[in-house]
DNA sequence: TGTTGTTATGTTAGCGCTAACATTATTCTT
DNA sequence: AAGAATAATGTTAGCGCTAACATAACAACA
C-alpha cells in the first residue's frame, strides 16, 4: 500500500542484509542466487513494493526491454489488429512496446526511426518494405533485431512476416473473372505502397484475362472511409456504366460500394459484383455477404514478436522470411454463376 | 550519417568548447544560454547527430516526458479515435505517450497503473471512473496530473473529460419514443461500466414513457461485433416479436441489426427502427442511414492532453471537469413519422 | 567607483542500476 | 587432506544526464 517513497534496490538489500547486486541478480538471473536467499528476497521485495527503475536499468545496462513498433496509422483497423496480435504475444513477457505512427509520411518515419534507435530498443517492428534510403541504412545498422511486417520481399533488412498484396489482389481479380464478370473496376483509397501493389495485382490479372481498362480505375490519396466507397462507385459508374463489378482496395470501400449499390437499386451480385480486401468481420455479416480476401493480421503481429523475441534471445530464426499468405473468401456479393 | 557511437552531451560540449551543462541548458532552457553560443551548439548537435538519452534524463531529473495512457482496448474503434486525438494533440510537443490496454480487466488495470506510476510519468490519461479502490488510491496519490476520460463524474481523481453515457442513451431513447416507437429493445455487448450506464439511461427514459419491458433487453459480456448485432436481434425478435425498434449499445451492433433486418426483409424504419451509439462514419453512409448518438472521441483525447500539458506546466485548469456532451443524429433508420 | 543586480557559464555530486572484476564459501578431485 | 573447480556473494566504477549550488562577466545605478 504505502509505497510513497519508491523503494530502491539498496532498500531491499538492506532489508535482506545482503548487497544490492545480489538483489539485482535474484531478479535477472535467479539461478545464480541460492534458493533460500531468493525466497527471502522475494518476501522483502513484496513487503517494500519494490519495482525496478526502468530508466536506471536502461542507463546502466545500455539496453532496454522496449520493442519499438512503427506503423503508419493507429486508426486503421488493419493495424489495430496487428497491434492486438503484438500485445497478445507480449503478454507475460518482459518486453514493453513503444508505439509510433508516422501518418503515412516517409519523412516522419525516418525521424521516428532515428529517435527509436537512440533509445536502444531491444527490437524493432516496422510496417512495410518501402523505407527511405536513409531509413533503410539505419535499419541495416540497427543494433537490434528488426522485423518488417505487412509485406513480402526477398531481401528484408533482417526478418520479415507478411504476404504478397499483389498476389492476393490478383487472386481476387481472377475470382471475379471466374464468376463471369468482364468489366471489373478498381477502387482504391489511401494509395500507400501496399495499395499500389494491390492495384498491380489487379491490373496484371485483369490484363491476363484481356479485360483490363484503365478507365475503370479510380484511386485517391484520401483516407479510406465507407462513404468514400460510395463516392468512388458513383464516379466509376458515371464514366463507365458498363462496369459489372468492383475490386476494392479494402473492406471499408467495399461496404460503401454495397450501400451505394443499394441506394441505386443495383442488384448485388447480379448487376454489380463486389469484392473487398482484408476480410474484416463485417464482410461475412453484410447483406448480401461480401466477398473479400482474408489476411492474417493478428498472426502477423504475433509472429513478428515471436521472431523478435527469439532473435533477442540469441537464436535468429533459420528462415527469416515468413509468408503468411491470404485466402480469397467467395461470398454472395460475387456469386453470379 | 555515421552516427554509430552515440554522441553524448560531453561530446557536443567538447566540440563547442563549453561544459556539458551548458549544452543541457541550451536544449531545455534555451533562454538561459546566449544567442551566439546557442547557434554554435545547434550546429555541433547537428554535426554529431546528437540525441539526448531518455534513460539518463529520466534518472537524473527524476521525471520523464512520458504520458501514460491506460485504456481497456486498442482494437475498439472508440479508443482508436481517442488515441488519434491524443497523438494529434501531442504532435510537436515534447511528450511521448506510453500506451497500455488492460483488456477490460480491473485487476490488470491496477497492475498497469502500478507499473506506470513507478516510471514517474509526466501525466496520466485513464479511461473511465470505475477504478478499483486500490487503483483509485494510487491515482489520488499520483505524483503527476491525471485525466480521466470517456465519462463524467462530479468527483474525478484530478481532471476529467467526458460525457454522460446515461444522458446520451436517454436522449436517444426519447428520440425513439418521439418517432412513435412503443416497444423498443435494448441490445448491449461488452457490458463495461459505460455500457451499463447507457442501459440505465435507456431504462430510465423508457420507464418515463411507460414502455419499459425488460424482456426486450438483451445483453452479453462478449465483445461487440457486427455479427453479434444480428444474433442479438434474432434472439430479441424470438422472445418479443412485437419489438418495433432497437437501441444498440454501439454502432457495430446497430449495423449488424440492419443487416439482419435486411435478411429478414423487415422494413427499416417501418417495421423496425434502429439507433446506434457513437455515430461512426459508416452510420451516415449505410442504406438506410442509421440514427446514432454522436460522441466527440478525438476531441476527448485532444482535450485530455491539453489539460494534462497545462497542468504539467503548472497551471491547473480552472475547471477540471469538461463535459463534451453528445448529439442525437436522427436519420432514416428511425424516420417513421 | 564601488555596490548591487542580472545574465551567462561552470563544478560537484549523485539519480538507481549493472558490468566487470574480485573474493569467499562450498563441493569435487585424486 | 591439499589443491582445483564451482557456486555464491561482494566491491568498485560508471552509464549520461541534471539539480543545486558556485562563480564569472557584464550592466546599471547612485
Amino acid at each position: 500500500m504505502a509505497e510513497f517513497k519508491k523503494a530502491t534496490l539498496a532498500d531491499v538489500a538492506a532489508e535482506v542484509g545482503v548487497s544490492a547486486i545480489t538483489i539485482s541478480r535474484a531478479l535477472r538471473t535467479p539461478e545464480k542466487v541460492s534458493e533460500s536467499l531468493r525466497q527471502r528476497i522475494a518476501v522483502a521485495i513484496d513487503r517494500l513494493g519494490y519495482h525496478p527503475d526502468a530508466a536506471a536499468r536502461a542507463l546502466a545496462s545500455k539496453r532496454t526491454n522496449v520493442i519499438g513498433v512503427i506503423i503508419p496509422s493507429i486508426t486503421n483497423n488493419v493495424f489495430s489488429d496487428v497491434l492486438h496480435g503484438i500485445y497478445e504475444a507480449l503478454e507475460g513477457s518482459a518486453f514493453d512496446i513503444q508505439l509510433a505512427n508516422y501518418r503515412y509520411s516517409p519523412l516522419k518515419e525516418e525521424q521516428l526511426l532515428r529517435i527509436f534507435l537512440g533509445q536502444k530498443p531491444a527490437g524493432l517492428v516496422i510496417a512495410g518494405i518501402d523505407q527511405t534510403e536513409a531509413a533503410r541504412t539505419m535499419l541495416e545498422r540497427a543494433p537490434c533485431p528488426v522485423v518488417q511486417i505487412m509485406e513480402i520481399s526477398r531481401d528484408p533488412v533482417d526478418m520479415l512476416v507478411g504476404f504478397s498484396h499483389s498476389d492476393a489482389a490478383a487472386a481476387a481479380t481472377r475470382h471475379l473473372v471466374d464468376q463471369g464478370y468482364r468489366a471489373p473496376g478498381f477502387l482504391g483509397a489511401r494509395m500507400d505502397p501496399r495499395s499500389q501493389r494491390r492495384f498491380q495485382g489487379f491490373r496484371t490479372a485483369a490484363m491476363e484475362a484481356g479485360i483490363y481498362d484503365d478507365r475503370r480505375v479510380f484511386t485517391t490519396q484520401r483516407a479510406s472511409t465507407i462513404t468514400l466507397g460510395g463516392q468512388l462507385l458513383a464516379e466509376l459508374l458515371e464514366r463507365t456504366p458498363e462496369t459489372d463489378s468492383v475490386f476494392c482496395n479494402n473492406d471499408d470501400l467495399a461496404l460503401g460500394v454495397l450501400f451505394e449499390a443499394q441506394r441505386r437499386r443495383l442488384a448485388v451480385p447480379g448487376q454489380l459484383g463486389i469484392c473487398g480486401f482484408n476480410d474484416f468481420e463485417m464482410m461475412a455479416s453484410a447483406c448480401p455477404a461480401i466477398t473479400s480476401v482474408r489476411t492474417f493480421r493478428e498472426e502477423m503481429g504475433g509472429r513478428a514478436i515471436a521472431m523478435l523475441a527469439a532473435a533477442i534471445g540469441g537464436e535468429h530464426p533459420a528462415e527469416p522470411i515468413v509468408d503468411l499468405g491470404f485466402e480469397v473468401r467467395p461470398r454472395e456479393s460475387t456469386a453470379r454463376v
